[in-house]
DNA sequence: ATAAGGCCCTGACCGC
DNA sequence: TGCGGTCAGGGCCTTA
C-alpha cells in the first residue's frame, strides 16, 4: 500500500519523465475517480495542460501544471501510476489515461477504486487538515510530545492519523514502533517524554531509509502490489521486522511477532521488545 | 474535542 | 471444482 516512501518515489521518478510534457487528452473510464470537479469538466479542463512542477504532501502527489492549477493524485489502498507507450482499450482496472505529447499514456489503475483525483487552483483546500511532514523541521519531538498528551487512544491508532503527522501509514506505524520499542496499543498520552522521543526519531529513521530503498513492494497478489511507475519493485520490504510477519521470530529477541487488531487495523509486534505496559 | 465504528471496493484466500 | 464467507485498509463520515 502507498505510504509516503512509495508516494515519495512516484513523485522522484515520474518528475523528470513528465516534466514539460503536455496532456494531449485525457480519458476516464470509472468517473467516481475524479474527486473534483466532474469527471465530465475533469477530461476537458486538463487537456493541453502542462506539467511542470512535482511535490508530495503527505501520501497525496502534487502535478503542478503551467498555470495555476494543481492535478492531485492519492493512491489510497491499491492505485498505481504507470508510465508505458499508448496501448489500445484500457487494462482491467483502468480508471483514467493521460495522454502525453511524446506518445506516451500515463495509466491510473484501482482495483478497489478506493484513490482520486483532483484538479484544483487551490490545492491547500484538499490538504488543509494534514499534519506536519515526519520529515520536516515541523515534525519536532515536542511537538508530537504536545499532539499526544492527554490523548486516551492507542499510539498506533495517532501514528495513523494524517492530522497530527501527514504519511505515515500501516507498515511504517508497525516499523516505527518496533524501532521504538513501544507497544502498539499504549494509550498516547501515557507515554514518557523519551518514549516519545523515540518514536520521532525512529519515524524519521524508518522513513529516510524506505525512501532510499524506494519503498516496500508486497502484497498477496500482483494486484496489491506497489510497484514504481516504470514497473520496478521497491526494496524495504527486504528489511521489515515486524510488519505481516506474524509467528516468525524478532529479529532482535526470537520471540514470535504477535498480530492484534488496533484501529481496525492489524498491528504486528513483537511483545519481549515492545512490552505492554497499559 | 475525542474515540470508536461503519462505509466504500474487489481480489485473494479459506473451508467445505 | 464451485461457492459463500472473510479479510485487507486510507480517509471520511456518523454516533456517542
Amino acid at each position: 500500500m502507498p505510504e509516503l516512501p512509495e508516494v515519495e518515489t512516484f513523485i522522484r521518478e515520474l518528475a523528470p519523465e513528465l516534466n514539460g510534457r503536455r496532456i494531449t487528452r485525457a480519458r476516464v473510464f470509472w468517473p467516481g475517480v475524479i474527486a473534483f470537479p466532474t469527471d465530465e469538466e475533469f477530461v476537458t479542463a486538463i487537456a493541453g495542460a502542462r506539467f511542470d512542477r512535482f511535490e508530495r504532501r503527505g501520501k497525496y502527489m502534487l502535478f503542478g501544471l503551467d498555470d495555476p492549477r494543481t492535478l492531485i493524485v492519492h493512491l489510497r489502498m491499491t492505485g498505481k501510476l504507470q508510465l508505458a507507450p499508448a496501448a489500445g482499450p484500457p487494462a482491467k482496472h483502468e480508471h483514467v489515461i493521460l495522454d502525453l505529447d511524446d506518445g506516451r499514456n500515463l495509466h491510473y489503475q484501482d482495483p478497489r477504486k478506493f484513490g482520486r483525483f483532483w484538479l484544483t487552483p487551490t490545492p491547500e483546500t484538499v490538504l488543509a487538515k494534514l499534519g506536519p511532514e515526519p520529515l520536516g523541521p515541523d515534525f519536532t519531538p515536542a511537538y508530537l510530545i504536545d499532539k499526544l498528551a492527554g490523548r486516551k487512544a492507542p499510539i498506533k491508532a495517532l501514528l495513523l492519523d494524517q492530522r497530527i503527522v501527514a504519511g505515515i501509514g500501516n507498515i511504517y506505524a508497525d516499523e516505527t514502533l518496533y524501532r521504538a520499542h513501544v507497544h502498539p496499543a499504549r494509550p498516547a498520552g501515557n507515554l514518557r517524554a523519551d518514549e516519545v522521543a523515540r518514536l520521532h526519531a525512529a519515524a524519521q529513521d524508518v522513513l529516510q531509509v524506505a525512501i532510499e530503498r524506494c519503498g516496500s513492494s508486497l502484497g498477496r497478489s500482483n494486484l496489491q502490489n506497489y510497484i514504481r511507475p516504470g514497473g520496478e519493485q521497491g526494496g524495504f520490504q527486504e528489511e521489515h521486522n515486524v510488519f505481516r510477519k506474524t509467528g516468525q521470530p524478532c529479529p532482535h529477541c526470537g520471540h514470535p511477532i504477535e498480530r492484534m487488531v488496533i484501529a481496525q487495523r492489524s498491528s504486528h509486534y513483537c511483545p519481549v521488545c515492545q512490552p505492554d505496559t497499559r
